[in-house]
DNA sequence: ATCATAAATGCGAATTATTCGCAATTAGAA
DNA sequence: TTCTAATTGCGAATAATTCGCATTTATGAT
């Protein structure tokens, strides 16, 4: 099968089509990384409003669309995942690197916690990169 | 070895000892949970400035003493942390339980990541608590 | 014990991210 | 095409956190 748009995306969420909510989440898409609200809307070329774009980020996160993560910045950053994955940042740089690596949530629930099951989990990890590292 | 005072952590971290900061770690040793600047500030019966606070947590963050989460919340939290560990939370009633599950980040930098160390990471689960699974 | 000094505090004002209220617009169903 | 609920745009409002600066305080050295 071939990629989705993002009109077909939304509309497969059961979301109506409107410009500002294909261009969010086209620019997501294209960004391929998490990226706050505000980078968004330069991103988008100033033509929207921001608390638009704040309305449709929310929506896009309640349809899991969209990954929201509030880092330890304290601005949320917001990436389209189209597949469940984790990052580490460089604290020296910023810069961010996608890792596979993640843990099977349901066997966990049953062995270290007394909750049945478990939605979802946020996993980040910190550290110097190797090119920050002299 | 017997228990640290607030007052015996904050020397040992070459802090200098103010009754704010004593305060401050006591009353988060006390919570035993993440909380927030503002709980705190109620928690230590509103003499201290919120400024205050915030610096406090701060420096507390800084030497380690003290782990600051930002939730999807938009306030961080903010709990003293005598043993790494995680959370399971409740998105209904915001019941949070305490985990032992971690993961190694030494040996995961090398296989998962070009990291050659990863310092911190942040780790949540989010489920719903079997009392809320009616 | 007193002093000197850098560090910490208190206060109010400033910033920043995010949300809200509401009138105007628009997507999609009929 | 028409109708209506959902979405937008705008500006103003909130809420959390930080900043500037004058005042106080902790601690090391005399
Ligand atoms: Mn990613
Ligand atoms: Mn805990
Ligand atoms: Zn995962
Ligand atoms: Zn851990």
């Amino acid at each position: 099968m071939k990629k989705a748009t993002p009109g077909e995306l939304l509309r497969q969420h059961g979301l109506k089509v409107t410009s500002t909510r294909k261009d969010v989440l086209d620019a997501l898409i294209m960004a391929r990384k998490p990226i706050a609200a505000e980078a968004l809307q330069d991103a988008l070329g100033k033509n929207a409003d921001i608390a638009t774009i704040y309305r449709t980020l929310q929506t896009l996160v309640s349809k899991g669309l969209v990954y929201q993560t509030n880092f330890r910045d304290r601005k949320a950053h917001y990436e389209y995942q189209e597949k469940h994955h984790h990052h580490v940042v460089c604290t020296e740089c910023g810069t961010r690197e996608e890792t596979k690596l993640c843990i099977d949530a349901k066997k966990l629930a049953r062995t270290f916690t007394n909750f049945r099951t478990l939605d979802s989990h946020v996993l980040e990890f910190f550290g110097v990169c190797n090119k920050c590292t002299t």
